[in-house]
DNA sequence: CATGAATGAGGATTCATTCAT
DNA sequence: GATGAATGAATCCTCATTCAT
């Protein structure tokens, strides 16, 4: 990856930014207050991020760069079905540790090269991984990647609704939902 | 219900603000422009709605009824499964119909005695319908209501994100994962 | 003093409206706010009392009648001395149980002339008490009737800073001070 | 004093807020308004005053710092009792000339730490005044330095509420009513 | 590059007063 | 007469964004 080098005093306010940035509700950033908070003046925090939307980028990046190790490693599993399921259970995971994430793997207007072609790489591969899984029998053939994302973000939502102890019972339903119908008795 | 007649200035008025402000996105809701749009002074805004939430719940308050009405028709089912998974469809419905419904429901500071009322007994009547169904058999024993009704916001949310047309395929998998697991062979 | 006569249910408005706010700061009075406390519409209160002066004159009528009735008893004590600085006393003692007197007093924009009249019965018999006062060689002679009644304003403002306490000495100090100088030596 | 030195722009409008701001009344500052007047942006004078109580302390900081002398002065003077009349006098006219001095020394929100520690500065001296002056027989003992200052603030009211040429003849007065009571032949 | 002062539109809220019912 | 709904000017305050220093 392409990385400018930044002189020290850049990269120190930097990561004083996101630093502070990251202790604040994702969804509510206030740029004066981030700058007070992190001892830079606002002209800095703007020139390092132009947009909110490019701090909230920021912010999610390592969680991004983990769930591009994730697609990875789940790609490189030989088993279809259980490398499906732990992605699932691991993507949540993320995205509930992060709660800046969902906005930016559904935002189409990302602002940083990196973040775009990572998000496209967890694409392709949640979409293979999708794939494999069908083919395999685990899951479900009515569904794309995309839907499956919207669901994940929507357990995301259902949890965040109650306590981080509904991660699992929720995740569970959902397996259990997404395994193709069988007849019964 | 106890309903305090208006006089009918107050009530055109009232009208008039709940036209206008049901063409506003629910989270965002300006009282200012509202007023201006509905061509009434903004105190009078304030007077019929204290507060925004007061609004957002009178705006919810005909789809809550609607709600109501369905908990009664479902409880009189007697088929517990079928009436809960009619129930849940419905329900899914309703939320995505009116988009501020989510938070009414999920809020507890409700505002008007009458909403507090109707909530109550949707939450009961969903509560009974549940155990129906799990007593059936027809539903997995761990679950609560509250867990399930979270769930239902986040197929709500799944499906806001991507089209209308995902609501069926969301929901079927949703019941299909709430029904009992099953030993495969 | 001609009495207009209200009709029952006006008499009891009158009365409630005055009953209400003299619970209320005098220098804050909401009209909306009272009339809601009251039980009575806003109009009411407007029509009762057409500017919020009007009300404020109305609240101290009782203790303007008192001043009114100290001031003839203190006329008729032979002592000019003890009935020029127990006037003095009393009459602090009435402005720091009404706190909208002093304002009433003070202004000369009466809108009751019933409160006209007896403001100037009061200024006159205070007139005719300090004159007695200085003749008698009991108050020193550079002083005016208005003035004095600004220091009373003066005393009360300095022992609402304090507490209640403060009064009799305070008073004290001031009747000590309004004795003629004597030769020290 | 510490005193953070301000960019030349930021100084320029601090100095034209003030200077719009001393010609209206302590007591009624609306900051919008003062704004327009100064030809600034609202959140300019928000950026230097937080509260209207900053601007306020802010306009009497030159009579605070002046009355901050006085003590330094009066304190130096050998002979108690005219060091204290004095100091009376001086200060009543500093009271008089500066609308705002009054809440700013009474109230107990000090919003600038030099407001606060010069009102330290002049409590201390005027109660070191006073006890010097008690002890010298000056002036009555039964009386604390706080009672002393609201009186003050009472003859300042008095002078308010008549016309300036009320403060010596009131001054007079107070100061003949400090002093001891002396038996009377 | 960094700074942070300035901007000012925008949104919330209150309350005195009027007037139709 | 009483009512209280409606009005809307007025005020408060915030915060994203720009730009002079």
């Amino acid at each position: 990856m392409a990385m400018k080098v930044l002189r020290s005093d850049a990269a120190r306010s930097r990561e004083r930014i996101l630093e502070v940035a990251c202790a604040h509700d994702r969804g509510d950033l206030r740029l004066n207050e981030i700058a007070r908070e992190a001892g830079v003046g606002v002209g800095t925090v703007y020139r390092h991020f132009p947009t909110v939307h490019a701090l909230v980028e920021a912010l999610s990046m390592t969680t991004i760069e983990r769930m591009v190790e994730l697609s990875r490693r789940s790609l490189a599993d030989p088993d279809a079905g259980s490398a499906f399921s732990s992605y699932l259970r691991t993507a949540l995971e993320l995205q509930l540790e992060d709660g800046g994430l969902q906005v930016v793997l559904l935002s189409d207007a990302d602002e940083s090269p990196d973040v775009r072609a990572a998000k496209q790489e967890i694409l392709h591969s949640f979409d293979a991984l999708l794939r494999r899984a069908q083919q395999a029998g685990a899951v479900r053939d009515d569904l794309t990647a995309e839907r499956l994302s919207h669901l994940i973000c929507g357990i995301e939502h259902a949890v965040r609704l109650g306590s981080a102890d509904d991660r699992e019972p929720l995740l569970q339903i959902l397996l259990n939902g997404l395994r193709p119908e069988v007849a019964r008795s």
